[in-house]
DNA sequence: CCCGATATGTTATAATATATCAACCCATGA
DNA sequence: TCATGGGTTGATATATTATAACATATCGGG
């Protein structure tokens, strides 16, 4: 069992549900999950946090699917662009999205002790709302938070 | 008169009115506004919005105060330490804080047309709550919106 | 006067991301 | 059949953003 968010879960069930429905989806939306993309969620998925498209890359290139940039940035905005990938803009580093194919605005909580980034999401419109109130249309929202993630909290009061 | 947020108002007053108030919280404080500091802070006021780090370097190039990179990330960590700037990370670009001094949850509305970039506050405290359930303790928040201003807004309808 | 804290100067390099253009594959339809 | 066009890949080069490391300087307090 490994980590979603701050909770336990099994690891391996839900990257093989995360690809099935990302497979859904690119089928019935005819897109193409090509090998460099398919490993790069793969990758995402298998590790569970947030990572840097240059670590990404040394692993695609270890596995003969491409050694420069360009490779893994296409990856990355394609997967980005349909929702299976979300961006930590405070990291720079790519995260796979946790509930793919369902239309969210995201909320992470960036551990700055272990590192771990939770998605959650949303509790509200506020931001909507807030938005609205001033005239501004959104299309797109980036919200994040650091601190500490329940285990290091503990660790640090002890 | 030019925009703040997406209104009007007279910017020469607001820079000086800003400068005023980060030059008190510096004295009362005991931290230094160095020439470098000041003309960062004074670069991203007058221009009114958000700027890459090499942008404002190479004005304070032009100035003779300094002109590798060192110098201007210095100047906009000191700044950011204290508030009078902010990172907006979708950007990588840095804006003058609206109202140094006091603390804030800020809240950046983006044009993706004009890129106007407007600084408003959280309209509450939801995100502290989720996280607080999920035993996340927030030291700092991203809160970022990509969209459209009303006045591009209506240009698009027109 | 010396010390330590803070700030600056300088060189080099790391880390992140994109532009560009040629080639390829393959479904579609003239 | 084969031209054509969209989407994808390969490959080279470069742009953009940010930090490491170390020497020097400045200044107030002990």
């Amino acid at each position: 069992m490994h980590d979603i968010g701050f909770a336990k879960h099994d690891h391996t069930a839900c990257v093989s549900s995360a690809m099935d429905t990302v497979e859904s989806y690119c089928s019935e939306n005819k897109v193409q999950l090509t090998p460099a993309r398919r490993r790069v969620l793969e990758i995402l998925l298998e590790h569970h946090k947030a990572m840097g498209a240059y670590d990404i890359l040394a692993l695609l290139s270890a596995e003969g699917l491409g050694s420069q940039p360009p490779v893994v940035y296409r990856a990355l905005d394609f997967l980005t662009k349909h929702g299976f990938v979300h961006k930590i803009e405070k990291l720079n580093a790519y995260l796979a999205c946790m509930h793919p194919g369902r239309s969210h605005s995201p909320f992470f909580l960036i551990c700055n002790s272990c590192e771990t980034v939770a998605e959650t999401k949303m509790p509200s419109d506020d931001l909507l709302t807030a938005a609205g109130a001033l005239g501004f249309q959104i299309e797109s929202t980036v919200i994040e938070a650091v601190g500490l993630c329940p285990g290091c909290l503990n660790e640090a009061k002890a």
